[in-house]
RNA sequence: GGCGCCUUGGCGGAGUGGUUACGCAGCGGCCUGCAAAGCCGUAGACACGGGUUCGAAUCCCGUAGGCGCCUCCA
């Protein structure tokens, strides 16, 4: 079976076919470093990431682009805000220290670096070498109101609206009030003039007087320089299908680039039956995840829900997907333990079951596939009950290689934390000499003092499980 | 007004024209000195009304409710 996708510009699933055999140029729209980032972008940043990750397994050679939009007018409007509070901020301050909160937060759920992470500050000359020959093209046009801004006659270009199926009529008109020069009202800017008061760092020299880009130009630039003019998948939020994307696709296609083969919305993050929103004040952001749950688990939830749906956050979703990591994180520890010493420790081979490769192949079916997961933890828990240590190996190594795919291995060195050391060691050398006295009692039937033990290492958040081989001690996650 | 999406058992969350997704929580049992972990078993669902069909939760139409985009947004 080969890898199916849903693309949202056909609407449908459809074979997923490179450009080039063995290779995938994918181009991710990465965040406006405005602000800290929230649930919504580990989300989106979450899914791609996969989509990535499975795509290498498959034995794609994957260039992976994400861009970082450093410069907008959110950005500018907050760090002129800024200059009314104690930590007064340049916008290109504010844009790096944001950029590094993102980094930061990616890193903890474990989202790989991606190829290539271009700023949109850094590709200046490439967008106005695609607005020179729009301009050329009869398809943007500079305004002669004196604002050095440039908008794309989307009048000019016939196939506007083709991703999102929208006629140009049947939009509801922008009141754009600040862009007098517009022909018309669904223009969009390619170009914005430079304003008096706006920070001179902000400003670039063009054919078109100095300014700044407008939003959208920096995607179709990026993705173009680093994966060329056509390319395989391009992808993002679903709330940047339109405007952003569609504004990408005319403006590409319209300067004469083939553009993306597949297009690729992620669904959103909701919270309380609603988009995520500044002015509800109902935002999760990832500073507060991070604190709330492993970020094992973290990833885990974020993943958990197929990559279109709607994922929505509710109270105790992080202790549900705690729990759920817990057990298979129990099966490797226990099955780990349990074969150290046979014959079979080590043996397991890293084997991906059919059943997971054609779940992730159905446009990355992640639920089916963490289905799978469970369900050789179970029989991996019963091969280990049975004794039936050859199976339970094989089983093993499923579940290694599938968790490993998808980066949710609990045990994988990244997710370990930072180990104590000699603090450690100093509580395991305590812990194992109460433990070693509870075997002694119990093997003299005081279970009173057993129990004692046992519950005294319970409240200091230590739990105990009696096993076959012995007792094991563990922290509470 | 336009373009879309959703409504599944206590919760989360898949799927699909005819067979228990999966996880959490619940109940019964096995195991255990008792637990924990694990295993086995079990209950419970497809918003509502029509239609197509041998058969629909799954396709079509309608109704209700909810959501997203069309304005910055992952």
């Amino acid at each position: 079976m080969t890898l199916r996708l849903y693309d949202s510009k056909a609407r449908a699933l459809t074979d997923f076919t490179p450009m080039v055999p063995g290779k995938v140029g994918v181009y991710v729209c990465g965040p406006t470093v405005q602000s800290s980032p929230h649930i919504g972008h580990l989300r989106s940043a979450l899914v791609y990431d996969l989509l990535r990750r499975w795509l290498s397994y498959s034995g794609y050679a994957v260039t992976f682009v994400r861009n970082v939009t450093d410069i907008d007018d959110k950005i500018l409007i907050n760090a002129a805000e800024s200059a009314f509070t104690p930590n007064p901020e340049e916008w290109w301050a504010l844009a790096y220290r944001v950029e590094l909160e993102f980094t930061a937060a990616y890193n903890a759920i474990g989202v790989m670096p991606p190829t290539y992470e271009p700023r949109a500050t850094a590709s200046i000359p490439e967008m106005q070498a695609i607005i020179a020959r729009l301009i050329e093209a009869g398809h943007a046009y500079a305004t002669d109101d004196g604002t050095g801004d440039v908008y794309f006659d989307t009048a000019s270009w016939a196939d506007y609206g083709e991703l999102t199926h929208q006629k140009a009529e049947d939009m509801a008109p922008a009141a754009d009030s600040e862009s007098r020069g517009k022909k018309d009202v669904r223009d969009f800017a390619l170009w914005k003039g430079h304003k008096e008061g706006e920070p001179e760092t902000a400003a670039w020299v063009s054919p078109w007087g100095r300014g700044r880009p407008g939003w959208h130009i920096e995607c179709s630039a990026m993705s173009t320089k680093y994966l060329g003019t056509q390319f395989d998948i391009h992808g993002g939020g679903l709330d940047l299908r339109f405007p952003h994307h569609e504004n990408e696709l005319a403006q590409s296609r319209a300067a004469g680039d083939a553009f993306a083969n597949y297009w690729m919305h992620n669904g959103l993050v909701s919270v309380t039956g609603q988009k995520m929103s500044k002015s509800l004040g109902n935002s999760i952001f990832a500073s507060e995840l991070i604190a709330s749950a492993r970020p094992v688990v973290l990833r885990y939830y974020l993943g958990a829900a197929h990559y279109r749906s709607n994922l929505e956050y509710h109270d105790g979703a992080l202790e549900e997907a705690e729990a759920a990591v817990s057990r298979i994180e129990g099966f490797l520890d226990r099955a780990e333990r349990r074969l150290a010493g046979t014959r079979f420790a080590g043996t397991s081979e890293l084997v991906i079951p059919q059943e997971f490769r054609d779940a992730m192949d159905d446009d990355l079916s992640v639920p089916q596939a963490i289905a799978v997961i469970h369900e050789t933890v179970r029989t991996g828990n019963a091969a280990l009950d049975d004794e039936d240590f050859a199976e339970a190996a094989t089983l093993l190594g499923q579940v290694l290689a599938m968790t490993e795919v998808l980066g949710i291995n609990p045990l994988a060195p990244e997710w370990a934390g930072a180990s104590g050391g000699e603090a450690e060691r100093a509580l395991g050398t305590l812990v194992e000499r109460l433990v070693s006295d509870r075997e002694t009692a119990r093997k003299s039937r005081d279970f009173t003092t057993a129990d004692r033990i046992r519950d005294e290492l319970g409240q200091a958040g230590i739990s105990i499980e009696d096993t076959p081989s012995g007792a094991h001690w563990s922290l509470d996650g």
